[in-house]
DNA sequence: CCCTAACACTTGTATATACAATAAAAGTAC
DNA sequence: GTACTTTTATTGTATATACAAGTGTTAGGG
C-alpha cells in the first residue's frame, strides 16, 4: 500500500522525505511482522538475532563486542540480552582464559534446536515477500539500501 | 557499505532473507540518525512525529485514534506520548463536546515555532540522502517498498 | 614495580514500550 | 429506561532500552 494512505497523509515535501519514513516504517512493519512469529517461541527479535548470529559463528565462540558488532540494533544492552538467553539454556557464557575480561558466548544444543524449529518458519516470511517482489526487485532494494548508508 | 560488511557476515541465505534485514538495519539506523538531531531538543522520534502528525491536520484537531493511525510505530502508547508533549506545552488537549470519549488534541503556537525550528535540521537530513541517492533512485525504493507491503 | 590509561563488560537508574485490564461514554435493541 | 455491545481512551504491570557510572583486567611507560 501506498505510505500516503498507510499513514493517511496526502503527500510528503518530496520523495527523499517520503523514503527516510518509508525505509522507517517498513522496517518496523517487518519487524512487528516477525515478532508475532516469534512470540509463541518466547524471543524477542533481538534475541532471535543474537541466537542466529551465533549459530553462524558456531562452534568458535563469540565474546560480547563481536555479537553487539553484529547486531540490527547496537544500542541495546548485550549483556541483559545474552544473560536472558542464558537463562532459558539457549547459550552458554564462561571467562575467557587468555582475558578474563572478556567471555565466550556460544550457543547450545537446545538452542540449535530451536532455531531449527524456527527456520521453517522465517522461510514462510521469505516466501512472503516473494511473492510480492521479484529477485531483481528485491537485489535492487539491497543495492539502493547499502549505497544510501555508505 | 553492504550490510555483509556491516553486520560482518560473510552471506545470507538469499537476496529475500537479505532485504528483510537490510530494511529493518536501515531503518534503525535512520532513526538513530534522527534521535541524535533531536535529542538536543528533547524530543524522541516518536514525540517529534506525533508533532508533525498535528501540523498536518492543523488548524483542525485530532483525537488519540487519528493520532495513532497516522503514527509510524502504532504499538507505542499514544496517550502517555501526547501527555508527554501537552507538560512541555507543545500541545493542547480538551474533551470533544460532541463525543466525551474523545479528545481534541492540537498543536501549540510553541509546538508550531519547536517544529520550525527543526525544519532545516530535517531538510539537512534530505541533503544528505541526496548525496547518496538520486531522485529516480529514491522514487524506485518508494515504489518497491509501496510494494513489498501491498 | 607502580602508575595510568585503555579495554571488556556490568550495573544503576530513569524512561519507554507492549499488552492486558479497566473505565467511561455512546449506540443499539428491546 | 435497562441491558448489551462497541467505541475511545486510560491505567497497571512487567519488560526492554538508553545512557552514564562503575568494576575488574590488561597493557604500556617510566
Amino acid at each position: 500500500m501506498k505510505l500516503e494512505e498507510e499513514l493517511k497523509q496526502t503527500r510528503f515535501k518530496d520523495e527523499y522525505q517520503k523514503a527516510m519514513l518509508n525505509i522507517i516504517f517498513t522496517g518496523n512493519w517487518l519487524e512487528v511482522w516477525t515478532s508475532q512469529i516469534l512470540k509463541q517461541y518466547d524471543l524477542s527479535p533481538q534475541q532471535f538475532n543474537v541466537l542466529r548470529i551465533l549459530r553462524g559463528s558456531s562452534p568458535r565462540p563469540l565474546n560480547l563486542l563481536d555479537i553487539q558488532e553484529r547486531m540490527m540494533d547496537r544500542m541495546s544492552n548485550a549483556t541483559r540480552l545474552v544473560e536472558k538467553l542464558r537463562q532459558k539454556g539457549l547459550l552458554t557464557r564462561k571467562q575467557c582464559d587468555s582475558n578474563r575480561r572478556k567471555v565466550e558466548i556460544e550457543i547450545t544444543e537446545k538452542g540449535q534446536a530451536l532455531l531449527k524449529e524456527l527456520d521453517p518458519l522465517m522461510d514462510e516470511s521469505d516466501k512472503e515477500i516473494s511473492k510480492k517482489l521479484t529477485v531483481a526487485e528485491v537485489k535492487t532494494i539491497n543495492e539502493l539500501l547499502d549505497k544510501l548508508r555508505s
